[in-house]
DNA sequence: CATGTGAAGATTGTATCCAATCCTTGGAGC
DNA sequence: GCTCCAAGGATTGGATACAATCTTCACATG
């Protein structure tokens, strides 16, 4: 596994799997005393990292009032994935005509993980093999600030997508939909690529809605 | 004028301005204790301030040492201006359709701001109000995420784009460009509205290729 | 000469401490 | 009862001090 460098980096993540898991609550705020003592740091690491998380989205920062998870309205929600859509079109349309033959095989490759993975019913591992072959796709682009962007967008929807992977149904309708991404890469069908993300795209954004409608 | 209600705050402005008019020179390190100094702070303030530019892409930040002034390369500014387009186009094509009679009036008052200020040769005047015009059209959209995107893709490039509004052939094409945008808008005329946005950055991205040219 | 090595200096990373601000709570006045 | 206000506690903002890491450079070694 990957060390971390610094003891920001490692709160960062942290942070984020709080979030992402709902340990810290949509709308609660983020007293930095506690927090920073629970995560054996001090507030100076932890204030740089909720800085990294305002700038994503994820939290909300009110001059001395502190830090507060960010909520997603329905609203929000809709525009997060209207902008994942038209960035995604173009990293899609941009990088499937440059995908090498080895891209397609590496691609294929991760695949075989995120079955792998669905077969052994780990949906963290298949939540983490599936983000990686649809960004190895996206960087196909070679365009890093378009990526980058593109993976905010799920950052900040990651809190709400737990629940997805957990039903069997989803698992293998999805391994479906990626073989036959696959296919249309192979064949460098951009605009069917592009198609299938976008197919791909719904199904998450219905799945969220109903987690996020609930309470 | 505002005034900052944390010093972080105004160290942000004032880093902007020292990276915008290249006093912080692209490619070069910043020595937190030397510019926290200059700038009347501890390193606190300064390191969450750069926190917020690494976010923006503005700096690059390598652990353990330190952080970068990011130079735009041509590959980079390209790829800026892409992904403008992509996100100012859905921002107009949302947002003309909802602009009340009273926006247009609106932005007709920033563009007298604009013209006055073309007048008495206040540059920065100009790029200031100029910046307001058109985020008072985007922000229509009421799509508050998209803008700040937006926004972060023209402070990318804002250290290369002084320079435009100093000729004053460009100051009156500027001009003429906005009042027909102003006369699409009125016409309720998303496409034209469009593709006169993106004329406008055309000429701002050749501006600016050529400044990273020179060097 | 090329290369490795190690110590000193420079710079960043983090902890701790104090100041500034905000929020709560209780009571006084009407 | 309602509103205003003040004091105390809770929380954040920022400065300082120290630890960890990197960079540089002199020097030894092959």
């Amino acid at each position: 596994m990957s060390e971390n460098v610094t003891a920001q980096e490692g709160v960062l993540r942290e942070l984020r799997i709080l979030i992402a898991s709902g340990q810290l609550e949509p709308g609660q705020q983020v007293v930095q005393d506690s927090l920073a003592a629970s995560l054996g740091v001090s507030r100076v690491p932890l204030r740089e990292a909720l800085k990294v998380l305002e700038g994503e989205g994820q939290v909300t920062y009110h001059p001395h009032r502190g830090y507060f998870v960010a909520d997603l309205s329905i609203d929000d929600l809709v525009e997060v994935y209207r902008i994942r859509s038209l960035l995604e079109d173009e990293a899609i349309r941009v990088g499937v005509p440059l995908l090498t033959d080895e891209d397609v095989e590496y691609l294929e490759d991760i695949l075989n993980d995120v079955e792998a993975a669905a077969k052994s019913q780990d949906v963290s591992a298949v939540t983490a093999a599936n983000r990686r072959f649809h960004f190895a796709l996206f960087e196909a682009s070679n365009m890093p600030r378009l990526v980058r962007l593109i993976k905010n967008q799920w950052d900040a929807t990651d809190a709400y997508r737990g629940v997805y992977f957990a039903a069997p149904t989803n698992l293998a309708h999805m391994n479906q939909e990626h073989r036959t991404m696959v296919a249309a890469l192979r064949a460098r069908d951009v605009e069917k690529s592009v198609a299938l993300q976008a197919a791909h795209r719904e199904n998450s954004v219905s799945v969220v809605s109903q987690v996020i409608k609930k309470p």
